[in-house]
DNA sequence: ATGCAAATGCAAATTATTTGCATTTATTAT
DNA sequence: ATAATAAATGCAAATAATTTGCATTTGCAT
């Protein structure tokens, strides 16, 4: 029913070998719609039958994401690193503090700024990192029991 | 010649007893024009023959984080957290990718933006970080001998 | 000065990640 | 298809940053 085709093409591309394993990661990320960690991934992967060894999966993910085809978020106050196949868009994130929902936004406000700062600071800007953070609709409600507003 | 007034001030405000080890570390952070790791923090005061043992320095950097005197700053691609004074202030940081110089950076382009997403998303948004990258202008010379642009 | 909670030192534990090395596997050439 | 070989994997052990338990010391209120 599955066809990994894709992630054959995409390994080759980078010059390396197909194995199961690292097919079975791009799957894994693929289908995941969150950034997951190292762990997720080897846990997601024995829950699927397919055996392999969370070193593996950790020197896969940092091959995967020195070729670009993963990217490594790093979250604040998350301990560990996450992973998530790279779309090749520039974009931010929208984090719920409460669930740890992590929402992708693909639009960005800096370019102009990234300007305006490099005339001020004479750096020569080559990419920002932006996150937001705040509470999910969800979690508002949860929260105020759907009706004391502040 | 120096006065450690403000450190015993700020640490009684917090409810916190004044130890020479607390003072010590303070005086470290005010003193660094940069973040600096626990590990620096524990070699700088060692240097300055205060006895202190690193754990120690873990916990008084998590305590004063906790009670907002201290920032616990986390910069891509470094594996240890940093830390800094806490100034009260919103601040963005300007990273130069080669040295790995920090510039705090007091103007904030997303207030407008912030308000735009939080109709967008219905997200109730506390707060963001953002992180510039570049190249600071020394580290640009550097890298092109003076000459060769674009 | 005394008492006691809080802070410190020290060693051991923990967590996330990495590494060395023997074995297996994917790909290339026959 | 087979063999050769370089790369990938598994496994156990190592590492790096940080945390914790517990005995001892210290700051501060009385
Ligand atoms: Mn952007
Ligand atoms: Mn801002
Ligand atoms: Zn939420
Ligand atoms: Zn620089």
């Amino acid at each position: 029913m599955k066809t990994n085709k894709d992630y054959s093409e995409n390994l080759k591309q980078s010059g390396l070998k197909i194995t199961k394993q690292r097919v079975a990661i791009l799957d894994i990320l693929d289908k995941s719609k969150q950034p997951i960690a190292a762990e997720e991934v080897y846990e997601n992967l024995k829950s699927n039958n397919i055996s392999i060894n969370l070193s593996t999966v950790y020197r896969t993910l940092e091959l995967l994401t020195s070729k670009n085809l993963v990217l490594k978020v790093s979250i604040d106050g998350n301990s560990k690193s996450l992973f998530e196949t790279n779309n090749m868009m520039h974009k931010h994130y929208l984090i719920c503090t409460e669930c740890k929902k992590i929402l992708d936004i693909y639009y960005c406000p800096l370019e102009n700024y990234e300007k305006e700062l490099e005339q001020e600071t004479h750096f020569k800007i080559s990419g920002h990192r932006l996150d937001i953070y705040g509470l999910c609709p969800q979690c508002q409600k949860k929260i105020n029991g759907g009706k004391n507003n502040i």
